[in-house]
RNA sequence: GUGGGAGUAGCUCAGCUGGUGGCAGCACCUGGUUGUGGCCCAGGAGGUCGUGGGUUCAAGUCCCAUCUCUCACCCCA
């Protein structure tokens, strides 16, 4: 070996036996998509970097150290969905096509963060988007929808919500918040006093156990909220208490992108380490109108592709069906029954069945073994001996029956036969 | 960016205080069955012990450096 070249730090392959795990959740989650109503919309992975400062915040971790930037070409790997779906729909006028957009987007996401746990620098999320529409009850189907997904996965999670007010009420509910820490300076974390002057907010949902109890007799945001933005919440509760989905207001839930306004949630999974959230969001009021769009109110959850798979794996309710069983291997044995095998596999497959076989001339022996690893359904055995007989041998892997098969027929018929006789499920 | 833990076969791992790399398990190949998978049995293949340096008669084992992975802080899906 000259060079030992592996993917680079934070960046993971998906293997074969894992790939069929990630279907399944997209599977799942394009079929929820749809019947909430959702149309899919695929995006480019990179974007003007001003987009993303604009948008996620100048002053967040994400934009100041965590993007990817081609600096000489003023471009960046985006690092969440949201962004480049409303610069689509701001571009092409999709407002004007309906007045309530619903939209997902399936895709990789990029962040130069330390790896850990659940945390990659490339990964993947299912995000949705509802733009257009700023009734409670929005949030609360939407809400539901990510709910939805997670149960028909089988992932258990506790959902989370919080409003963090709009630019009406927020800044008031800030100075005192920060009035308030500033008096117990002396106790906080060092980050949480670094916090209380650039994002007093997030000194809430801080980990240590001081600050944790320092911030317990804080003000609540919840008793700032502005008339209109405490209705809205309060209807977000009763919505969700209508669709029967089950949450718990925590009042300490920040986010950590700017542009989010009154709803956010958080569904929180045990299992999953630190980074406990396998999926969250919140509303934006006011984001499209600031990107140059038409002054609509958006509302939108990313659900973590990598989390949702860790979660499957660690949680016994949630399981998937295996991969697909091929429907038949043909196992040849001499050269002029290899060709006629390859030639009647080729048949089976444009007829929509899953028929492999061998090339390298290997014993039946382990060609039959070599079929029970595909879990072939059945195996039909192909020797000169066959052809000349004018019948191959077709076995059945599971009960080990063994039926003849007539090779005395035309190509076209001989493959309409076997298809017929093996029964592909689906 | 800051800490902790770990790197031995494709995978999971033994290898005690330095003394020849493991009949180890899974997986793979061959044979037991002149052409019949899974179970069993026998055999086989597979390694510069992450890399570089040092201590020593002798290093997988001790020391230093470095790389990688991992968990946590931070951040967040």
């Amino acid at each position: 070996m000259v060079l030992k070249i592996q993917a680079i730090q934070g960046f993971k392959d998906i293997l074969p036996g894992e790939a069929v795990c990630w279907q399944h959740i997209e599977q799942v989650a394009r079929d929820v998509f749809h019947r909430f109503g959702f149309s899919e919309i695929r995006l480019p992975m990179m974007e003007e970097t001003e987009l993303f400062a604009r948008s996620i915040g100048q002053a967040t971790d994400i934009v100041e150290k965590e993007m990817y930037t081609f600096a000489d070409k003023g471009i960046t790997l985006r690092p969440e969905a949201t962004a480049s779906l409303l610069r689509a729909f701001i571009e092409h006028s999709l407002h004007l096509l309906q007045p309530v957009q619903k939209l997902y987007t399936i895709g990789p996401m990029f962040r130069h963060e330390r790896p850990q746990k659940g945390r990659l620098r490339q990964f993947h999320q299912l995000d949705a988007e509802i733009i257009g529409a700023d009734e409670p009850e929005v949030d609360a189907e939407l809400i539901a929808m990510a709910d939805m997904i997670l149960a028909e996965l089988g992932i258990r999670t506790n959902l989370e919500i919080n409003s963090l007010g709009c630019p009406v009420c927020r800044p008031a509910f800030r100075q005192q918040l920060v009035a308030y820490l500033r008096r117990y300076t002396n106790e906080l974390c060092p980050d949480c006093r670094r916090r209380t002057g650039s994002n007093p907010l997030r000194v809430l949902d801080c980990k240590n156990r001081n600050c944790r109890k320092l911030v317990a007799d804080s003000p609540s945001i919840l008793d700032f909220l502005c008339p209109d933005c405490g209705r809205h919440f309060e209807a977000v509760g009763r919505s969700l208490e209508r669709l029967e989905v089950d949450f718990t207001v925590n009042r300490f839930m920040v986010r950590g992108l700017d542009y989010y306004t009154r709803t956010t949630f958080e569904f929180i999974a045990a299992d999953l380490g630190a980074q406990s959230a396998v999926g969250a969001g919140g509303r934006y009021d006011g984001l499209i109108e600031q990107l140059g769009g038409p002054p609509l109110s958006g509302i939108g959850f990313a659900l973590g592709m990598e989390r949702l798979v860790l979660l499957m794996q660690q949680q016994e309710t949630a399981r998937f069906s295996p991969p697909v069983r091929l429907d038949v291997f043909v196992a040849a044995l001499g050269r002029e029954a290899a060709g006629h095998s390859q030639a009647l596999v080729h048949r089976l497959r444009r007829q929509g069945l899953k028929a492999a076989m061998d090339h390298g001339g290997r014993s039946l022996k382990a060609q039959l073994k070599q079929a029970g690893r595909f879990d072939a359904r059945y195996a039909l055995i192909i020797g000169d001996n066959e052809l000349e007989r004018k019948s191959a041998v077709l076995r059945n892997m599971t009960d080990q029956q063994q039926t003849p098969f007539p090779l005395n027929l035309d190509a076209a018929e001989e493959s309409r036969r076997l298809a017929l006789l093996i029964q592909p499920t689906d």
